[in-house]
DNA sequence: GTCAAATAACTATTGACATTAGTTAAATTA
DNA sequence: TAATTTAACTAATGTCAATAGTTATTTGAC
């Protein structure tokens, strides 16, 4: 029953998984927590700060996921199944995931902290010796591919049969490209 | 010095363009017409309403701006030219670019209207022949690509000296996929 | 075990915000 | 010119986040 910061976070979670990232408000989740909301100060600075909190951990647990996700695997096999991983997490936590978008400008410890995931990328990509260069390159690409299209998904063409065939296209196509483009090995 | 409906967008843009989308309240706007809030309601549905309208018609520029970039040229050259022009847009207008994101979710006009980019797309794409399905999966993919980069750069590697690299390096690989990649012509 | 200090809850309040109601003056139109 | 519509205003409400000040409980040093 005893309150404190990662029951607050957790609790903030639960909420926004639920009811969507705008429904996050002091006194909502004080409700929860059974308790009146000037009481959350004890355990966080501000709703802003809660929110960088959770956008952080959500990096961290789609970080988490997609390791899993390459464990074992490498090469094609290891990026198709991060690639189904990071979409799958976006859609399985859509309201989590926008959440986090919102608060992914900007400074903070989540601008910092992007990197996780670029990092679990490079230690995919070194196989392939793409180079300094080259596997920046790639795993900026990679990443982005994948944001912008499970934000558009979701922003426009979510439920359509054949999103997920769209999806398998780009992923594809960009793995594809590791061999017949030349992503400055030098 | 009359105030109408398209003043109050106009004026909300260059307030979003020079302080950012947090910053518009209608007290603020409302200042800047010289006018207290209240009266804003003569002219918009809710501030909710003009997020969205703003999103839309950002949206609407930047397509503009694609078609006009993609003007009088075809194929490899004319898809370059858009994705070098929505990256500029992106970044010349990024406080704006950054509303448009935030109400892109849900449903309404901008849900429905996000197809206008598409639609420019499908025209560059014609003379490839990629088949009803490949058009649709490679639009899909190359919009993905352009907006997931402009966004994790503004959240994280801009200002980076080779963020321009990168961002070649993602639009060539796609295109170059148009050729080696078969992306459903059947 | 006792007592001082730290902790975490509370109530009350402030200030910013969007929105609505009700009013009045100006502009449009019949 | 008279009637109607339009667009501004003031005043008020409700919802927020956040702060101040208070009290009870818990912790930790001796």
């Amino acid at each position: 029953m005893k309150l404190d910061h990662k029951k607050v976070v957790d609790t903030a979670r639960e909420l926004i998984e639920e009811e969507g990232p705008e429904k996050l408000t002091l006194q909502a989740l004080a409700a929860r927590l059974g308790v009146k909301a000037p009481s959350l100060y004890n355990h966080i600075d501000s709703i802003q700060a809660l929110r960088e909190k959770l956008a952080l951990t959500t990096l961290e647990t789609l970080d988490s996921a997609l390791r899993d996700a390459a464990l074992g695997k490498s090469r094609e096999e290891a990026l198709l199944e991060m690639a189904q991983t990071y979409r799958n997490f976006a859609i399985a936590h859509s309201k989590l995931y926008k959440a986090m978008v919102e608060n992914y400008y900007g400074e903070g410890a989540v601008h910092e902290e992007g990197r996780i995931i670029v990092r679990t990328l490079y230690q995919v990509l070194a196989p392939y010796e793409l180079g300094e260069a080259g596997t920046k390159h790639f795993a900026r690409a990679f990443r982005s591919a994948l944001h912008g299209f499970v934000t558009l998904e979701e922003a426009g063409f979510k439920g359509t049969p054949d999103a997920e065939e769209s999806f398998q296209h780009l992923v594809r196509a960009l793995i594809a490209s590791l061999s017949s483009y030349d992503w400055g090995r030098q």
